[in-house]
DNA sequence: CCGCAATTTGAAACCGTTTTGGCTGATCGG
DNA sequence: CCGATCAGCCAAAACGGTTTCAAATTGCGG
């Protein structure tokens, strides 16, 4: 069932038909109305394909996964800013587009899903310092959000991230005043913008305080159990260990507290840890009671809120880039506890 | 830049342009060479929208993710297969589009996803027994691919799947052999079609032995680090606590190592563990030696593979159901242990 | 050198919508 | 009663490609 075919079974035209389904005021009430019960009765859907032809617009956003060639990571929390994204996408009939580009052929991409007119904008996923993609976008002329910040960008853009670096600063803090001294860091890649964001707020806390930071107190690798553990139990063999952590991820928590354990210490009274928690919906960090210590941002609500962002910066192209600061909560697990003496 | 365009500048009719950059063998070789030429020198990239009107086709593939609107877990194996079939995708100059709905639309999105055209077809995630998408793909003619199986299906349908119950009966006959009698078996949400399958191998290889499985051995939850826990802490509190535990994937066995070490109890010595390793790549089970011993599957690859499939389907709909079973290896970590006396 | 086939090209229809620019007939103010 | 206004509808163009069908040119055998 096509438009023509169900104009001629109203005795309308098309023009007429599809004005009477897009609420055009133009067309008489009643007229509309049964417009729409025939539309209902044969289930008519207009094709997609046609309405981007005719309208220009691709009625669906973009979002570009480079896959590293070397170490093949997919961001874990991927797929729960997705999930987020989505649901907005669907309560606002658009469609969401991913791809998944090695990371040599992004440029390539961004450039293609534009000139092709597959997507009205794009969600560009973990900036790093200077990111090239800003210039990019900007020069093709792509709406986009960008889910974090990008150091170093030399133009404006629009962004939504969580206050990293207020987030580790507060961690950190909160470690001093229970009277830990030597709190090591488990970063994330410090050439990605939110880890060297968290590591400046964990060096100021500590400056703040009088302390000097110790290069051996801070490790920066990816976000996986394995290098959580690795990074824990290297600092923990140290001559002087650190009595607390902090760790970038719940993954590299997990291998945190797996050295904690197997050096037969134990976790919140002989080192406290305290990690970032995306609230992942497989990885929770305990139900009633947080296993963890943490600063907690849900990163799907994040997902959902660039959606709209974005949907809100293609409908009105105008807008000047917006912006989005999101705080993390300090959630109190059985992690932490004071400083052993 | 758009066909007319092109044509115009080179002085020749859109038609012959248009075959010249897909390739018909109608056109003058020389003719071709300049008509490439000059497209690439104006970067020109047909517009997909008037492709994809003109053609018919859309050139694309759903995934639809159904987000139970109770429980909203994303299910963590989810990022790893798309990120598999994604590049399938990218090779062909397909598009992937993902569908986030509440699971009680799924339903009408799988229609609309059909009438408006916007997939040549769908891949189908977590079967469930008895699915009932199968039959309505099948009713809506839509080509589709299933990740895992359906058991009571009633139509024939293309799946991909890994041989859960061998995966799982190894996996036991394996401690079987060092000597376990009492092996507890930590399962997925058992309306799943593969926790079926599993819990089916794990039994099977039992009775072969002569052992009767007991219900006080076997749980069945969503595969998260508590779940994995609070099970596993619960068999080893019984009276006759298990000397093994089986596990359903990477994070319910973190959840069920927490639960052994809790308990004062070393993992690979007290109690031996086998989880299933989906070899998710911010998840590796150790790195030259294996933390855990495992059944091992690439899920990636099997996303690749579907998506093939789904594309063989899609190019030739004449082609009869196919179907896929991969083997899963079994690979020696350090969980597993000769049965303690 | 002619006729026929093969090669190469182009005009126009088509895909299914939206949108532009009338057209008709009714209503209304003066 | 007349011209202007307006509500309601429609024909046709447009979107940017692909595809059908026909035409023009070339090559070749006789």
């Amino acid at each position: 069932m096509n438009l023509k075919e169900l104009a001629s079974r109203l005795g309308l035209s098309p023009t007429t038909v599809s004005r009477a389904l897009n609420g055009y005021a133009e067309v008489n009430e009643a007229t509309r109305e049964r417009v729409m019960a025939e539309a209902k009765r044969h289930n008519y859907r207009p094709n997609t394909r046609a309405i981007r032809l005719a309208t220009g617009r691709a009625f669906a956003v973009g979002h570009v996964i480079p896959v590293a060639t070397r170490h093949e990571i997919v961001n874990p929390i991927f797929a729960d800013f997705i999930a987020g994204a989505g649901e907005t996408y669907s309560r606002n009939d658009y469609d969401m587009l991913l791809s998944v580009v090695p990371d040599d052929q992004e440029e390539e991409t961004y450039r293609a899903l534009k000139s092709k007119g597959n997507v009205d904008g794009v969600i560009v996923h973990a900036p790093r310092m200077n990111d090239p993609r800003i210039a990019l976008l900007h020069k093709i002329d792509m709406p986009f959000v960008v889910h974090g910040r990008a150091t170093g960008a030399a133009l404006p853009y629009s962004w939504l991230d969580v206050n990293n670096r207020r987030a580790f600063q507060r961690a950190t803090e909160f470690l001093l005043d229970l009277g830990h001294r030597r709190i090591g860091l488990v970063n994330g890649l410090e050439f990605m913008d939110f880890a060297i964001r968290r590591r400046t707020g964990y060096v100021d806390a500590l400056t703040a305080r009088g302390l000097t930071p110790e290069p051996a107190l801070m490790a920066s690798d990816e976000m996986t159990e394995i290098s959580g553990y690795r990074a824990a139990r290297k600092m923990l063999m140290l001559p002087a260990p650190p009595t607390a952590l902090l760790c970038a991820s719940m993954i590299s928590g997990m291998g945190a507290r797996r050295a904690v354990q197997d050096m037969g210490l134990v976790m919140g009274r002989d080192v406290s840890v305290i990690i970032h928690d995306d609230d992942l919906s497989y990885m929770k960090n305990g139900d009633d009671v947080p296993l963890f210590t943490a600063t907690r941002s849900s990163v799907r609500e994040a997902g959902r809120l660039a959606a709209e962002m974005l949907l809100e910066l293609i409908a009105n192209p105008s807008l000047g880039p917006r912006e989005k600061l999101l705080e993390a909560e300090l959630i109190m697990g059985q992690s932490t506890g004071p400083a052993p003496v």
